[in-house]
DNA sequence: GTCTATATGAAGATAGAC
DNA sequence: GTCTATCTTCATATAGAC
């Protein structure tokens, strides 16, 4: 089924784990402000628009957050640490086989889009949005987690795991599967997703030439 | 405006076909502005900027079209009639295999995100922004595409061709890597766009689970 | 920390001269 | 078709009372 065609994303809440939230007012604006940019964009959105979510007059955001931007540098370092959080605790608790290593990585990749598809949207949409000064920080974070999933495939090629014609074309197909889950993933999606992330992986796999031999024979 | 941390894609330079851009200023305005909404958004480009660029003044601008957001509406339709008229013919083309649709499918689908990176980018992440009215009828060419796939897809499965844990999962992830390289491709790229077209039709292959013997072996 | 009030500028769009 | 001039609304952000 396709997810809605007008809205920017299909998930309608914006979801903040609770060490993502800083406590108070402070949280609350982060959030409602997570909500609006993922829905209409950094510059679609605006600072009375938060405000009146929020509760509050547009001048009192200004006690929590010192400009409009500063939300956002926040909201994306949230998401891509975030992100790298989970992807290194995948990594730390599966072994040394490339095989295992991809699955791992892919697995946390898509399963952090479709649990916090708002956070991701906004932290990788609207990173652009930034000046140099409150970016930098979150587009080496971004950088990091790529090269290390190019780590992985390269490691498995030298071990004759994998067979790709383009390393870098492989490593940005399957970013790309995973980054666009959070544009369609709703909890009320038909499969969990655990499960979305496991197929993914198992897409991965395909596109680097390992495929599982359980799930290939069984289609 | 503060300079940004990094390019919301890398592509440069707008490219239309002449079919596309309609004669005159109207044609100049259109290309401006697809240059300017790619960069910074449908909402983070004024219709100042794209007057200034074009070489007018603001007012200018409204003797030929009725406001900002229909030269969206047209950027968004053009694009994803050309989205849509690159797969057809590419479809007319080949066989009654589901293996050579797939190819024709999605290196139309890829090379038109390399050769036109702004309007698909514009086409597709800025629909959002258009109002029912103005947009409902891109959405629609928007659906088409992506059945156009499933139909291929599901056929390849009844016929034993493809084994796929999850139909729209795969057509999902095969319609992402796509999308994506319309961030991320330049005319600079060490490969060209119908090259990377290539590569990416055989991961689409590997997806659906019926690789390219030849490179699945050679790796 | 939140409010009212406001500064300052930019936004989309229109009127009417040429 | 393009201009100057302007309307109206909205934007981010600040000042200062409570």
């Amino acid at each position: 089924m396709i997810p809605s065609a007008h809205r920017r994303l299909a998930a309608t809440r914006a979801t903040l784990l609770p060490e993502h939230k800083p406590e108070g007012s402070r949280g609350v604006i982060l959030e409602v402000a997570l909500k609006l940019f993922a829905e209409r964009g950094y510059a679609g959105a605006s600072i009375r628009e938060i405000a009146e979510a929020v509760g509050m007059k547009s001048a009192s955001l200004y006690a929590h957050y010192p400009s409009k931007e500063h939300i956002l540098a926040e909201l994306c370092r949230i998401g891509h640490e975030e992100h790298r959080r989970s992807i290194h605790r995948a990594l730390l608790e599966c072994g040394a086989d490339p095989r295992d290593q991809v699955v791992a990585y892919v697995h946390a990749h898509v399963a952090m889009h479709a649990q916090f598809p708002m956070l991701a949207v906004v932290a990788n949409g609207e990173l652009h949005a930034l000046s140099s000064e409150l970016g930098a920080a979150t587009f080496e974070l971004r950088n990091q987690s790529i090269q290390v999933l190019e780590d992985i495939v390269r490691r498995g090629i030298e071990r004759g795991v994998f067979q790709i014609p383009h390393v870098w074309l492989g490593v940005a197909a399957i970013g790309a599967m995973g980054m666009r889950v959070a544009y369609w993933y709703t909890p009320e999606f038909e499969l969990s997703s655990e499960h979305v992330a496991e197929v993914y992986a198992e897409f991965a796999l395909r596109v680097l030439g390992a495929p599982e031999p359980t799930q290939r024979g069984a289609g």
